[in-house]
Parts: structure tokens; C-alpha cells; sequence
DNA sequence: CTCGCCAAACGATGGCCTAA
DNA sequence: TTAGGCCATCGTTTGGCGAG
């Protein structure tokens, strides 16, 4: 990337924040994108805020003992420790790259800009940098209380899409708030949690996590994880396809809004799945049918993604909730609306 | 306005390295 | 041997645009 964008990136990045974030915003930003992106200084505490939101309402809404509800305030003791020395690591790297920057002090070998007391990855697509030595211990109580059978559904369907294989404990990395919550969920337990990298997003930065779940064990290969996921569709089981939907699904808004129903996944290994929907997806199923077995199967885990906020589910809702849909358009135009507003308002200022 | 295509943008995957 | 950290690449997603 050349060194002028790099430069906007970092001011963008850097930018001083009006007002800190509120609730609604975002909740609005996950329930819509699913990540997080603003300037350091918004996203930082738009994910505790999240945090702070998810924790509180998980205890309200699930019947959980005295220790698991204690649990929980660690775990997000734990997630708050965490964000707040990324967010300081964060700072002062993007600050001491800026300044190098502006002041022609760097210099840029194999792909990366050198400055003094930081260096960020300029060769990738997004320039990024990496955070160091935060990480955190810390244990997710179980919160849905499945019988194991369909707890090993919904993990199936994870270890098909986003879970990782790169360990012996299963884990996954995520700039998705929402993820890190409802992956947890079905790995409850111990968990190890490490602050990853900081991308520089055309729209400010996002911040991403890796978290590694210590109480389980891998028990299928990506895979085998995927043919499983496939013979408990061709036998009616729609919870694994649900959870692999919530990680590789494609989530096209346009589609939904105008009334087409296309469930496809990702298509990494779209031949596994049948039907080739185009070169990266794998058509799973067509119709407003598949989206309302989708949302059959999710059963007590529904009611985590609801107050999770998370955008795929919302989706699902979309999709099988013609009220919903009716609101959610309705909703988007007054906001282009308020968007329009802004910017003749902006012309007539300047 | 709707559809389908395309490429930039994004971020996940997974190998390698090292210290304990 | 394994836990944790570092690194680079490449597959996927999304928004934008042109055609119908």
C-alpha cells in the first residue's frame, strides 16, 4: 500500500472521538456488519461496552447459579483487562508509526514499515499490526445447559466453519464481538484469550482475538466436520448446518429484503455440499422453508443470539419474519434518509 | 429499479519459531 | 513436548457499477 493511504489510514485511525460510543450504536453496528470498526478510540470501548451489555444480560436471561453468575463477572473482568491494555498497546504503536510517518523517520523492508518503537504490516491488503503479550485465563460458565447430544450439533457445525484446527484444543480468532460469545457458549469452560492484531480498515480499525478453548478436545477434522454436517442435513438435522451457517453463511441483506431466500455457506469445500451456487458459495437450500428450519434448530441457543445482537441471526429472523422485514426496510430508509440530511447540512456549512 | 459481476477490502488459516 | 508468539498468504465478502 502506498505511504499517502497509509497516512490517512493512521489519521483515520487515530482520529479524535466526539463521544464516546453508545449502547445502541453498538448494538446496531454488530446487529448489522458483526464487527466493530472506528477510530481507536470508539472501538476499544464499543467492545467492553458490548461486553459489559452481553454479561449483564446472559444473567438476567439464563437460570444460572450464584458461582456461574460470579463466573461470568470474571469473565468479563478478564475481557475488560484485556481490551484495555490492547487498546493502550494499540494506541501507542499507531501513534508512534503516525508520527514516524509525518516526520519521515521510517523505513520500509520486507513489507512492513519500520519506525522507532513500532512496525505494522504494510504488504497485506489491510495493513495491520500485532498486538504482544496480552492475554488472559478465565472460565465461561455453561450458560445454554444442553444435553450434550445437541451441545455436539451446535460444535459440529462451528468446527466445520470457523473453528479452527491449529491446535489440540479447538479455537478461533475473531473481529466479531458477537462470535466470541456465541462460539464460547457451546466451548464453555476454561478458556485462554489473546489479544491478536489491530487491522486498519478503510473505516478505522478493527480488533481481533484469539480464543482457545481449553476444557474440550478436537474430535473431528475440518473435513470430516463437514461431511457430518452434511449427513445430519440429508437426515433432517438442521442444528450443525445452523451453527456452520453462523460462521461461513453468507449473509446477503439486498437478497433477503427483496424476498429471495438463498442459503448458501461458504465455499471453500462447496463440493462437499452438493450444489455450487458460484465459485465461492455452496447453494445448501433455496426458499423461505430452509431459513424457518434453520431457525427451528437453534432452539435455546436463539435466545443467546438475540440478546447477542448478532447479524446472522438477525438475518434468519429477516428471512422468516415478514413483519421483521417490512421494519428492518422501513428502518434503512429513514436512516438514508437522516444520511441525506447530514450531508446538506455538511454542503451548507462548507 | 433489479440483477449479476467484479475487484478491492477484509480477515482467517495455518505453518514456523522458541522458550520452558 | 507443548504453550504461546510470530508471520505471510490466500480465500471470502461486500459494495459498487454497468447493463438490461
Amino acid at each position: 500500500m502506498e505511504l499517502n493511504k497509509i497516512k490517512q489510514r493512521l489519521e483515520l485511525a487515530l482520529r479524535p472521538v466526539e463521544k464516546p460510543p453508545t449502547l445502541e450504536e453498538v448494538l446496531e453496528e454488530v446487529s448489522t456488519r458483526g464487527v466493530l470498526r472506528g477510530p481507536v478510540d470508539w472501538v476499544f470501548p464499543a467492545w467492553m461496552l458490548y461486553v459489559d451489555y452481553v454479561v449483564q444480560k446472559i444473567a438476567e436471561s439464563f437460570q444460572l447459579t450464584e458461582e456461574e453468575k460470579a463466573q461470568l463477572l470474571q469473565f468479563r473482568h478478564a475481557m475488560r483487562r484485556l481490551l484495555l491494555d490492547m487498546w493502550k498497546q494499540t494506541k501507542e504503536k499507531l501513534t508512534a508509526l503516525h508520527k514516524a510517518v509525518v516526520e519521515g523517520m521510517f523505513k520500509i523492508e520486507r513489507g512492513r514499515l519500520y519506525a522507532p518503537g513500532a512496525w505494522m504490516y504494510i504488504n497485506a491488503n489491510t495493513p495491520h499490526i500485532k498486538i504482544n503479550d496480552i492475554s488472559t485465563s478465565a472460565r465461561f460458565s455453561d450458560v445454554l445447559k444442553l444435553p450434550h447430544e445437541r451441545l455436539e450439533l451446535f460444535q459440529l457445525g462451528w468446527r466445520a466453519s470457523d473453528e479452527s484446527q491449529k491446535k489440540r484444543w479447538p479455537d478461533m480468532e475473531t473481529a466479531q464481538p458477537w462470535q466470541v460469545f456465541a462460539w464460547v457458549a457451546t466451548r464453555y469452560g476454561d478458556v485462554y484469550i489473546r489479544a491478536a492484531m489491530v487491522n486498519l480498515t478503510h473505516e478505522g480499525v478493527s480488533a481481533s482475538i484469539h480464543i482457545i478453548a481449553r476444557s474440550w478436545r478436537h474430535r473431528w477434522s475440518k473435513a470430516e466436520a463437514i461431511s457430518l454436517v452434511v449427513d445430519y442435513l440429508r437426515r433432517g438435522e438442521w442444528a450443525p448446518l445452523f451453527t456452520a451457517w453462523l460462521g461461513d453463511g453468507n449473509a446477503r441483506w439486498s437478497k433477503v429484503l427483496r424476498g429471495k431466500y438463498i442459503l448458501s455457506i461458504a465455499a471453500k469445500e462447496s463440493w462437499r455440499l452438493g450444489l455450487v451456487a458460484s465459485t465461492y458459495e455452496a447453494l445448501v437450500a433455496t426458499g423461505r422453508e430452509a431459513f424457518v428450519k434453520l431457525r427451528e434448530a437453534a432452539d435455546v441457543y436463539g435466545e443467546l443470539l438475540d440478546l447477542l445482537k448478532a447479524h446472522k441471526w438477525t438475518y434468519i429472523k429477516l428471512a422468516t419474519d415478514d413483519g421483521l422485514r417490512v421494519a428492518y426496510k422501513l428502518m434503512k430508509e429513514r436512516e438514508k434518509a437522516v444520511l441525506r440530511l447530514k450531508e446538506s447540512l455538511q454542503r451548507i456549512r462548507s
